[in-house]
DNA sequence: GTGAAAGCGCTAACAC
DNA sequence: GTGTTAGCGCTTTCAC
């Protein structure tokens, strides 16, 4: 049987208060009362139950993080991210996947385990403002692309920047038929941020965005982009460059590229998005929008952390964490 | 404030236990009372305290998984797995990350957090046997290619036979001067699985295992591949064929061998394990061992659930799960 | 500085 | 069938 607090007070010969006093490292305990303790706490083998902790101060040290899929290794990589931020305030991360399904990223919100979370840090893909109507129960943060105009903050790069300056290096390798890979297929969002970077830059410099340049894709995976790719190959357009949403859809668009006997970057050059690992060891190593993900990982838990001390937000908070464009071979040629 | 049990109760003009009886969909409750319950319930917007339900009931509902790293995509395709193998129970997944490290790796097994979940299952990297020497104070599953003579449950594929799988596919190809690349460095462990498997079948074959062949490494990710990879062709070693301790190894090394001119799978044929989805989709695909990763996760959280339920074990038991080869281009040809 | 007692929200005897 | 009550293990006033 498990020993309690109040098995170390008989133990002790002491009250449970002054076993919790020592148990919590409480200032106003006598030294030999506190080594007298501890030697009953050491002796008996006296763990504290958390779950208990937890009831009695209303909070459970978890935080929720729900994620699309972990197979995708940016979700992974920021994943680990969030666990170490979360650590770092001795909280620990319950992970979700939603599989970016509108009723599971609803559920999730609408208090799913809410009350054993303390709060939840969200990366919604279908999810849609009405299905947050009303207030989730605990401090809720969002991630990731989509915009909301809800109460909540909500963290992610400039994506519109961000993809703006990935279009804009293809420019200034001379690029002028630049396809974008992985716009959403049968969303009702008109136009995603990356796609509207890649529109505004090309107009921004006089080019034509040609809509037939743009790929729409089931999913964000590598077979996603490879499809892609092949399609709008087949299709005959000319091309000289591909903006993709993200590394796997690029990489996807990599092989097929070189299954047709395509050169990169000679004939066509590729950015991707994301920075995942596994683009810088490739047959040819990918050019990406490389976001800051410490970063948002750790925003993201202060935020939760913050409205768990204050009030909840009145007023959203949008914001913007650093991203930076590395070049590798996909835009620059082997060395 | 938030809404107990003793709100509902108060609102719909019965007890508690009434209440109870109904969000736990006990058989003796009349319809009309179900039906009046229900209704304060959704009036107020009840949801069950689930720290509370815990503390009375001693379980939490919640295993926790202890992984390596996230950023290998292996334990996050196999983390997506464990997280839908629990919804089937019911259960939710916290997930922690070692980074492969023995303290951490300890400290998660002698109750780190042990009050707050129900189970722990962990695939251990430097773990040693002694520092499992007292019994975890949860349900223990273990994971992965270490061996410990411990009273817990372990769950794996067959790592020497598929290793010796792979290299009789190798062997099978003609090839003779088999590398294997991703032996761990300055580990005690003697002969891990995988090493031992590549030796065994190349002495069943009548070949010679070279130990210069051998590479060993720091990490299990692409660079210390690509790194392993360049000292071996560096150190001017006679190969024709590696056989990587794991797709990211592999992968790394295939980079190197791209970037020397040496073409895969003609001058070297290539075969990783784990068959990440990395690895379908590079500019050479990859041969792989395919560790059922479904059901490892749904083994692991069945051993879990079945100590729970019953008796700790006095007797490890010793799981293996499926794997297949999976031939790919790094040992095929383009085709 | 230490002890006694209340109560967090829930479940499960047991009584009605 | 439904109500009453004790208590899971802890923290926290409030006395002493």
């Amino acid at each position: 049987m498990r020993v309690s607090l109040k098995d170390v007070a008989s133990h002790a010969g002491v009250s449970i208060k002054t076993v919790s006093n020592v148990v919590n490292d409480q200032p106003h305990v006598t030294p030999a009362m506190r080594a007298r303790v501890q030697k009953s706490i050491d002796e008996l083998g006296y763990r504290p139950n958390l779950t208990a902790r937890h009831l009695r101060k209303g909070r459970t040290g978890i935080v929720a993080l729900a994620l699309p899929e972990l197979g995708n290794p940016y979700f992974a990589e920021l994943a680990a991210e969030v666990v170490d931020a979360a650590a770092e305030h001795d909280y620990t991360v319950l992970l979700d996947h939603t599989g970016g399904r509108r009723d599971q990223e609803t559920l999730v919100c609408q208090g799913f385990r809410s009350r054993v979370i303390d709060g939840l840090i969200l990366s919604p893909i279908e999810l849609e403002a009405d299905d947050l109507r009303e207030r989730a129960p605990v401090p809720l943060v969002l991630l990731g692309e989509r915009e909301y105009d809800l109460p909540y903050d909500h963290i992610s790069i400039d994506n519109v920047a961000a993809a703006r300056e990935a279009v804009r290096h293809l420019i200034a390798l001379g690029r002028r038929d630049i396809a974008f890979l992985g716009a959403r297929r049968g969303r009702s969002q008109p136009a995603h941020l990356r796609l509207r970077g890649w529109r505004e830059e090309l107009d921004a410099a006089g080019l034509v965005a040609d809509d037939r340049l743009v790929a729409a894709t089931d999913g964000w995976g590598h077979a996603d982009g490879a499809a892609a790719m092949a399609r709008l190959l087949d299709a005959g357009h000319r091309l000289d460059a591909v903006f993709a949403y993200n590394d796997l859809i690029a990489i996807g668009a990599l092989r097929v590229l070189s299954e047709r006997g395509l050169r990169v970057p000679e004939d066509v050059a590729v950015v991707g998005f994301d920075d995942v690992v596994e683009g810088r060891f490739g047959a040819v190593t990918l050019t990406s929008i490389s976001p800051d993900k410490a970063s948002i990982a750790r925003m993201a838990v202060e935020s939760v952390l913050s409205q768990l001390d204050g009030v909840p937000r009145q007023q959203a908070r949008r914001i913007h964490a650093g991203y930076t464009l590395v070049h590798r071979e996909s835009t620059l040629g082997h060395d």
